[in-house]
DNA sequence: GATAGGGCTTCCCATCGTGGTAAGGTCAAG
DNA sequence: CTTGACCTTACCACGATGGGAAGCCCTATC
């Protein structure tokens, strides 16, 4: 199986399973003579174990561990709960920041007539909202680099 | 006013100020004999705008866009409500997702027992999850790009 | 058998917003 | 005059992914 049908099959694209090789995420695949990279139906499944974890949300380095407990045999489901949790709570951290945003915004837009006068709360705020003490939450996790990463766009 | 007493101010790195300048966000500052960047109350205004701007979860693009409306006396606040509805919406979209894989997630380990025995409904989704029809909202959206950029980490 | 086209290879660049760091110039206080 | 804190530019890094170029390989059709 090449690249290509194991791209489509997984639902991983090609660029990335190079990519995942690259970074050590799975293993390096056999080759033919000329070089092309051959895929088993073992090899597909943990591409579809990668896929879905990324669409769960995890990172690569969340899907590393993942991988590893998967294919340990003597693992403790605890583990994987955990890592599980854990990430369930990265989500809903990051889904009160975004919340905190929109309510915001919503909120300013509410005041704003939205016609062709240019008096505009939201720009307002924009331009005078007491930088200090707004959305705290928001502006010291995003600088502390907590939420780092997840849903970070296509 | 030296880019270290205008980044304490506005709460922009000294870094991300000499970024914003080098894109165009912001206009090039004067310089002192020595080459040092000079910045006057007005232009704190303007990076306290930014700043805020971040904060709300805006793109640099976005706040391209508002800063030009906010300069703009003759705007129709319109313009501005709709920019903050559309990124609203963007952002509940991104809740969306989010929430989607917390809940898929939440599910997965309430199943799951959490103690030292190997069997876990979490690892057996991630490796036989059916991938052509899970969370099709979040693959379709992340893969075509929607969702793009914010909240994508510091 | 030659040629076309599609798939494969590697390598580099771009995104987005931010931080780090190195090498060097400048300024103010001691 | 030295020291240390600040400034300058320039480059590299992250995380995950896509794009593209240059070149090799394989297969089908003429």
């Amino acid at each position: 199986m090449n690249i290509g049908e194991a791209a489509t099959a997984s639902g991983v694209s090609a660029k990335m399973i190079r990519h995942y090789e690259s970074i050590g995420l799975i293993k390096s695949a056999d080759r033919t003579g000329s070089g092309y990279r051959v895929y088993s139906g073992n090899d597909l499944e943990t591409l579809r174990f990668i896929r879905r974890g990324r669409d769960l949300g995890f990172s690569i380095e969340q899907i590393r561990h993942l991988l590893a407990l998967w294919r340990d045999r003597s693992r403790a489901s605890s583990d994987v709960k955990r890592i599980a949790l854990e990430h369930v709570e990265e989500l809903e951290a990051k889904m009160r920041q975004l919340q905190e945003m929109a309510n915001t915004l919503r909120h300013l837009a509410t005041h704003c007539h939205g016609d062709s006068r240019p008096d505009c709360p939201i720009i307002q705020d924009l331009a005078h909202a007491d930088t200090s003490d707004f959305a705290p939450a928001v502006a010291a996790s995003k600088r502390s680099g907590a939420l780092k990463g997840t849903l970070a766009g296509q």
